[in-house]
DNA sequence: TGTGCTATTGCAACTACTTGCGCTAACGGT
DNA sequence: ACCGTTAGCGCAAGTAGTTGCAATAGCACA
């Protein structure tokens, strides 16, 4: 079975950088994620396989996958920061303030906003990013 | 002239509440603005006003004022609170990672947005609540 | 297997906010 | 003008994330 992550070794020792055990370490949590995650979150998880991970190394190698494409960070509701694992589509992220569930943007609705943004200003936007929020039909009365 | 922030004294303690100095100091300062502020950057012309402002009071305030509907706080590009001062049209932002200028979305632009989503997921869009991010006309070399 | 270069770690300090709590001071009533 | 109630203040401690730096440890090469 090869996955996205087998490569982040050879990745890494390839571009002058190296495989770290912290590294590993958030490698091997990252494997059991799929979907959304908060970084506060992946460091517990981290710290539950090794007790000594620190908040700042755990950033800067998620910070490195971002740039190898196998995590995507953006912002929930709150500012915080949460992390996409894997994200094979580009999609964006509803949140509701009423019951606190997170939707996806369908890509086709995705595609529309993408669109009505480029002939206005021209901006090519990135809508992973962004969490918008409001409140979803069951919660609007 | 009357400003909308003339009101505030007396709505303040028609609920109960206190027109505090201050509060007072908060509204002088949000007077000089129009458009977007950082919540550090309120807080530091606070200060220049009245060297004991607190961080803690300010953000207080800061809610308040926003159930009044004089401000409206949104997430920057990096997660950090932005306040709108006066929201008159609610609209949304776009930031250029690229060049870091901001851009507002056009209210016919806005509405094609707000109504894909409520179509696609029945969501009702809070739109002043985000900044979406990408790269604008300029930078998308 | 040993050695040196340097990427990476972990610490500590810092920014941006948030929250609980005891004391102060607004302000409505007299 | 005074007084009592209690909203709101400032502090201090906590959460989330960032950054500079000295010490450590990958890993490429001999």
């Amino acid at each position: 079975m090869t996955s996205p992550w087998d490569g982040v070794a050879a990745r890494l020792r390839s571009g002058g950088q190296r495989w770290t055990p912290q590294r590993r370490t958030l490698v091997e949590v990252l494997r059991q994620h799929k979907g959304h995650v908060t970084a506060t979150a992946l460091i517990a998880r981290c710290r539950e396989r090794d007790t000594t991970t620190t908040p700042s190394t755990v950033y800067r190698t998620l910070d490195l996958l971002e740039e190898f494409g196998l995590v995507k960070h953006g912002h929930g509701p709150d500012g915080r920061e949460e992390y996409h694992v894997l994200p094979e589509g580009v999609h964006g992220h509803l949140y509701c303030v009423a019951c606190g569930a997170a939707w996806e943007i369908r890509p086709e609705t995705g595609a529309v906003i993408v669109e009505a943004l480029a002939s206005d200003l021209g901006f090519a936007v990135d809508l992973s990013h962004v969490t918008i929020s409001g409140r979803c039909q069951g919660c609007r009365d």
